[in-house]
DNA sequence: ATGATTGATGTAATCGATTACATACAAATT
DNA sequence: AATTTGTATGTAATCGATTACATCAATCAT
């Protein structure tokens, strides 16, 4: 006979004991007798009983909530991260909220606020553009012990992040070009001041420098991992006079833009000129010519910034301050995009 | 000075009054005078105060949170759509949890646990596929008031609902394709049992009938919305003595996973054949071809969702219950993908 | 002038769970 | 047997905001 509105003290009535014990058999069961349980836990089961996370909260000054910035959620790539991070939170019996930084930076509304209103514990962040005003806000009223990043990371910070090798991953995609027989190879990079930006040009650089390949300051083309850097990145490379055969792109839809592009001004893709991306997100697959592609290892990040956080919750930012940034690794995935070269 | 852990209490002491005008200031300022009024706020100001959200939702049993029940996550189609939702309760203070039900229904966890678990006061469903169990469980806890199905709806209930209209958008499809001087037409359709499918193919067969063209069964291929099953498809109509020369998908995807699969075996699109989807997502417009497809307002959706289930909490469900879905209008957006006949 | 009405503010109960401290009883130690 | 130790459970204070009710003063009607 399930009725709504069960408080603990009716379940401590109908299992005959005080509600410290309901609580207790509830969040620490060894501390009863195996027999008192039973009684309490079959009192739970008949009433119907669920503790009142208000009340909860309220007596423990927790949120059992953590947030999750994402810099755009009409960007395909950060759905798995955050299904990452729901499936770890879900079991420890922790809400998720979700926010679009661009929605707020719009609103005026200041990071820290969620903090300030008690409405999280925690934050996951997948934005590194976070102005130093904000990081100081964090500072004083210290949240930087409860802020990870994840994916992105802020330049010169040591706040516990979660990121995919980005360099290796860069790396990768460079060697797999060259052993395709490619040596003219560009790059279109993500936004300016962007840390993946610049690790991914890094690895990207350092592989061709040391594959002794020739550089050509046209072949670095600035984009920001939208699809429509990639269209302009296909403008300009086919006004080249001395044009690449393969052309590394920082995000798998900078690869859509600029192979649609191409293909409609008669460059085939691979034919011509061959494509590869960074991420690998769902569409990658099935794209025309399927994407070869660097892929990162979304559900895992999501898992791992999960557990961090909840690390750093628990445990304070002793130990976690000071720590190196958590590597997941990224792994290349051979498709149709890019091919050997001719002849 | 702002310091943290500020009680109301310690803003009734810096602005000499009592607890009760503190909240009263906050939240019916208009019971006060001007001058009290302005003393609070001053005090509320200087001292940093923030109201504690577990203390008030425990007094004021409310959760000030809504749940978005989202089929799947990966799918880049619902973010939009969160971001509807999102944008339209930050106004109103309101926190926006997000669960999969694909990771929970393998839990097997009931959706009404969510309403008592998760305490929230309302929900956005995303979900068509509830059983009459669950809805019945719902009824129970009274929690039918309070639940908004958005884009999907459970056929024959008349819970409040807000979707596009698909019938039209289907027939917009048709209509289009008749008029690029297609006759032979086939549908890919979605998931059997779903309520998107029923009424997409509805609108499909309708227009085709009203415009005298010709019916075949194979044409009518069963699909799930999936890009693998826009796959399936192409390879069943490869194998076609007779083929369609257009065909009209129940979703983007499809018609991705469609396209690849047809120019992967010589067949040109849209050249050989002409494709046409529904849903309008990001990448339909730099897809290779440029996807032609019926819009949805999936920003619109959502925020329209979110009024109508904050007017469900506000008003209860009285004048709700009976009320017809709220239709969000589609838009055919023509582009690369379909084409007119040859000759 | 007296009682009724209105408006502004204060007092204190309340929401429901947690947990420090108190108590009671049993087992172990002397 | 008396004392100590340990284990299981109960009592009641507490978290912080809201709000029904009480109070008081000012205004109004008679």
């Amino acid at each position: 006979m399930v009725q709504k509105n069960v408080r603990i003290r009716d379940v401590a009535k109908a299992a005959g004991v005080s509600t410290a014990t309901v609580s207790r058999a509830l969040s620490n069961p060894e501390l009863l007798t195996e027999a008192t349980r039973e009684t309490v836990f079959s009192a739970v089961r008949s009433t119907g009983y669920r503790v009142n996370k208000a009340a909860r909260n309220l007596r423990t000054r927790q949120a059992r909530a953590v947030l999750v910035l994402v810099p755009n959620l009409g960007n395909p790539f950060f759905s798995q991260i955050i299904a990452g991070v729901n499936e770890s939170f879900d079991d420890r019996g922790y809400s998720v909220l979700i926010a679009d930084t661009k929605d707020h930076s719009a609103a005026g509304k200041l990071l820290v606020d969620y903090f300030l209103d008690a409405q999280v514990d925690g934050m996951i962040c997948l934005d590194g553009s976070i102005s130093n005003k904000e990081l100081l806000e964090f500072d004083e009223n210290s949240a930087t012990s409860r802020i990870v990043f994840a994916c992105e990371w802020v330049r010169d910070s040591n706040l516990p992040s979660v990121r995919s090798d980005n360099i290796e991953g860069a790396r990768l995609a460079v060697r797999h070009l060259f052993e395709l027989g490619h040596t003219k190879i560009a790059h279109v990079t993500g936004p300016q001041d962007n840390v993946l930006t610049h690790a991914r040009r890094q690895g990207m650089l350092e592989e061709r420098t040391r594959l002794g390949l020739p550089a050509q300051d046209q072949w670095i083309i600035r984009g920001d991992f939208s699809l429509e850097s990639g269209r302009v990145a296909a403008e300009k490379i086919i006004l080249m006079d001395e044009k690449p055969t393969a052309v590394f792109c920082a995000s798998d839809q900078v690869a859509f833009g600029l192979m649609s592009t191409l293909t409609a001004n008669g460059l085939r893709v691979p034919e011509d000129i061959s494509v590869i991306g960074f991420d690998d997100i769902e569409l990658s697959e099935y794209y025309v010519p399927a994407l070869t592609t660097i892929r990162q290892d979304r559900r895992g990040l999501g898992k791992k910034a999960a557990s961090l956080l909840m690390e750093c919750i628990d445990n304070g930012l002793e130990s976690r301050r000071l720590s190196a940034p958590v590597m997941v690794g990224v792994e290349l995935i051979v498709r149709q995009s890019a091919t050997a070269m001719r002849g």
